[in-house]
DNA sequence: ATACGTGCAAAGTATTTGCAAACGG
DNA sequence: CCGTTTGCAAATACTTTGCACGTAT
């Protein structure tokens, strides 16, 4: 027997719309809705920023639900395959992924070298700059990514 | 109609001029330059995009030089922290290595989603906009990387 | 001479795959 | 029911590390 809670989403709205937009769009393509792919996205929808393959994994798992590992690496790789998920690399090894989001919710990554600490952030100017590149260059752009690596200001204040 | 005028920088003397100066670099540093650590930055030197660590590997045997794999990755890690190169990864898990271009030869990456093939670009503007957004987002920006996915010219005629 | 550098092989991580059992529609 | 999805464990891919020997300075 499966008993289904539904629980309000607080808060971030957009979030729940996310995961449920993308649920549909997977039904909608004849995928099935068993356990671990509906936790990966419903995990993902709930972060604010980018998770790797292992902190979806663990999320999933202290939340109370048990997912193998793989079915979490099978789940992304349709997501980002159906371009409902972004996979991000930002030059440690590990893929993080993270909703596309097409609408206004875009960001790019700031990486502190120094701790590792990674922060959203997000620049009219340089999606401004990114389309019309694109644009000159002639190429079908599906997706893009920026990563600017630096200093954050704990550890400048601290170095 | 837009008229292009092209000024070509002399032949490949710039690539030469950074294993030079890289080697020079490593050396004032007390580094000694041993087989593997050379091989790496001359072979590196003579690319014209990023390359991995495998690629790298398999470039110098090819050459005649003998390399262990594990001397690569560590003379990428040396170099990587000296900041004389710079690690790149497109998305596909595999960490790629090229000399840093502080000058004018700085570029970043198409990456075709249906080949993988690999596709250097530079565009002023983009170096503006995120010259622009580091500044205002007040973070000491020390590198940054564009990864534009999409689909090359050929894939799209084919397609 | 003496640290540093290197190669090999073994060990670590991150990710993928084979397969039988569980499950959704 | 039947094909998809899942979990486990084994396999693979990439990268790092331990250690004895080589080599630049």
């Amino acid at each position: 027997m499966r008993i289904g809670i539904i629980i309000t989403v607080r808060g971030h709205h957009h979030h729940r719309s996310w995961s449920t937009q993308a649920l549909a769009d997977l039904q909608a393509r004849g995928l099935r809705n068993g356990g671990a792919r509906r936790a990966v996205v419903e995990h993902l929808g709930a972060q604010s920023c980018c998770r790797s393959a292992h902190e979806i994994f663990d999320g999933i798992r202290d939340e109370g639900g048990r997912v193998g590992i793989a079915s979490v690496y099978r789940a992304l790789d349709q997501l980002v395959d159906l371009r409902l998920v972004q996979r991000v690399e930002l030059g440690d090894g590990i893929a993080r992924f993270e909703p596309s989001h097409l609408d206004g919710e875009h960001h790019h990554h700031l990486v502190c070298d120094d701790c590792g600490r990674v922060e959203p952030f997000s620049d009219p100017g340089l999606e401004q700059a990114l389309e019309q590149a694109a644009k000159r260059l002639d190429y079908g752009m599906r997706a893009h990514e920026v990563v600017l690596h630096g200093h954050c200001g704990d550890c400048r204040t601290a170095g």
